[in-house]
DNA sequence: GACAAATGATACCAAGATGGTATCATTATA
DNA sequence: TATAATGATACCATCTTGGTATCATTTGTC
C-alpha cells in the first residue's frame, strides 16, 4: 500500500527543488539532471502540475516552469491528490452483505479514523518544510 | 492507496465469521453463501490462511476449516501482512539523488512516523473486537 | 469398494494501474 | 529562420489485482 506513487514522489522532488530558488524559471532539462528523473516523464509531471495551479509555464526558447503557488501552502497531501486522486484508504470495504454477527461498522469507523489522521499529518508536510533553511 | 486489498477484506470477513462460532468446522460452500464471495477465490484465500497458521483444514467429505489461532490475537495488521506482504507505506522514496538543498530526511522521517502509527492502530483491531458480543 | 464432497496444489487469464516513451504542434528568443 | 523550450496526445510494456479452471488427494457414507 504505497502512500506515494512514483509521479507524486517525483513531483515532490521537483517542487521542492524549484521552491528552493523561488521566482526563478527552471526548465525540464535542468531538473532532469538535478533530480535523476527520466526527462519525458518529468515533462508530463510538470505539465500536470501546471494544469493544477502549482506551476506556471513559460513557452519559447528560454521557457520553463516557475512556482506559482505559495510553497508553504503546498502540502504532500495536495500533490498526492493531484497525482493519485482523492485520498481514501478504505475504499470498497464491506460493501456487500456480511455474516450477520460481524460488526462491520466497527472496522469501518476505525479505518476512517486512521485515514483522517494520516490525511491530517500529510497536510502538515509542506514544501517549505522540506527545504533547507541555511543558505548553502 | 488502498489499505486493504480485496483478499484481505474477504479474509477478515471469513475469519470473523468463523470466529463467531469458534471451534466449529466451516466449509467454503457455507461461507460463500454467507459472505457473498466468489467460491474459488475464497478457497484460495482460505488455503493461504491455513498456510499461515490462522486456520486448520480438515480434508475429506465432511471437511472444512477451523480457526486455530486465538481470534483475540489475530489483528487486521496480521491479515494485511499475510495477503499484502510486509506493511510499508513509504517504499522507494527518494532512493536516488535529489536536489541538494532538499531535506529528504524530513519527509522520510515524517512518513515513517505516520507508518508506525497506522501500523500500531491496525494491530489493535483484533478479530474478537469485530464480533458482536450479544448472543443472537 | 465406489462414490461424493471436501481440500491441496497450481496454472492460467483479463482488466486496470503504473511507469514510462514517442511524436508532432506551437511558441518565443536569438 | 533556426533552435529550444512547452502543449497535447497517443502509445506501450510490465506488474498487480481479482479472479477462474483443473486435476489430484483425502475421507465419510452407502
Amino acid at each position: 500500500m504505497k502512500l506515494l506513487t512514483r509521479d507524486t514522489d517525483y513531483a515532490i522532488r521537483a517542487v521542492t527543488c524549484i521552491a528552493a530558488n523561488h521566482g526563478e524559471i527552471h526548465n525540464v532539462g535542468e531538473l532532469t539532471g538535478k533530480l535523476d528523473i527520466p526527462r519525458p516523464f518529468l515533462r508530463k509531471i510538470m505539465q500536470i502540475m501546471q494544469h493544477n495551479g502549482i506551476l506556471e509555464s513559460i513557452r519559447g526558447k528560454t521557457g520553463g516552469f516557475r512556482l506559482v503557488a505559495d510553497p508553504s501552502k503546498i502540502s504532500v497531501l495536495n500533490l498526492i491528490e493531484i497525482f493519485q486522486g482523492p485520498f481514501q484508504m478504505d475504499q470498497h470495504i464491506f460493501k456487500k452483505k456480511v455474516c450477520p454477527r460481524v460488526k462491520i461498522c466497527v472496522l469501518k469507523k476505525k479505518l476512517d479514523k486512521i485515514e483522517a489522521s494520516v490525511k491530517k499529518e500529510l497536510n502538515t508536510i509542506t514544501m517549505t518544510s522540506l527545504i533547507e533553511n541555511k543558505k548553502k
